[in-house]
DNA sequence: AATATAAATGAAAACCTTTCTCATTTACAC
DNA sequence: GTGTAAATGAGAAAGGTTTTCATTTATATT
């Protein structure tokens, strides 16, 4: 019942909305750019114009529904919003994305922050490398 | 004396790239946008086109002159690389980047891209914060 | 159930940073 | 000095994202 979520978000349940919410979730892929919605949404017959998948990421965004990720060069990728903060490990050959988490580099990075007189209000990390599949 | 630099690294010597690697050797600001260092061309009087800028950044790059951030928010900065690594840290309010280099970090980096079989080629962590000036 | 109103949408244009094209200029080797 | 490959400038193009504006739609109100 993806109304619920949207109007627990302050959203107006739209067609948009739902479709967009409903192929995130059902996606194979879990780190999906707006092109991508927009050609599920193709694909699964429905017309929702390009601006309005970023209109609809954006306010996912800032509802919480999803995290907004900034790969290096230039698109963004967006994912559900599943409550656990977690890092990034991207392949540069084949794009995949592998999440982690480490709560030691969490730590530190709490440390850095204090010590530098920051109040942190969020980071990103990001390492690149080439995966298993692609080292062949 | 830039032109050996230019020299030691491959490069032609040329107006432009001994200009730009002035404005980056004496800028206030350690880190600037290609827009950044167009602007200081102009106000120091050199016509230098925009094109002209990224090609150079570009190559500069490329020969370990230095390095590009890419910072959330599309644009990329640029910093003269000095050999030592570093992560940042970004004030969200004002902008202002601060550098850190923590080795546990690093090693917990290296670990995790092992863990994952991945052949870790490069990394980019970015702390965003409220700096000390800008909390009050 | 009908209506009013503010919000959401679609399509296309605009934007912004970065890259490319191509004719012209320049640095450097000979 | 001269030739040649490389570098430059100006503007066009690219690519992802946002904005504009007229039209449609969801929801609160009668």
């Amino acid at each position: 019942m993806e109304s619920q979520d949207l109007r627990k978000a302050g959203l107006k349940v739209t067609l948009p909305r739902i479709k967009v919410l409903e192929i995130l979730e059902s996606a194979q892929q879990r780190h999906m750019s707006a092109e991508d919605v927009y050609k599920a949404l193709l694909e699964m017959g429905e017309e929702i114009g390009l601006a309005t998948v970023y209109r609809v990421l954006t306010q996912f965004e800032g509802a919480g529904l999803v995290s907004r990720l900034s790969i290096e060069g230039g698109h963004a990728v967006f994912e559900l919003e599943d409550g656990s903060h977690h890092d990034h490990l991207l392949c540069v050959r084949c794009n995949q994305i592998e999440e982690f988490i480490d709560e030691v580099i969490e730590q530190r990075q709490r440390a850095i922050a204090a010590e530098k007189g920051f109040q942190m209000t969020d980071h990103s990390l990001y390492i690149y490398g080439i995966c298993r599949n692609c080292q062949s």
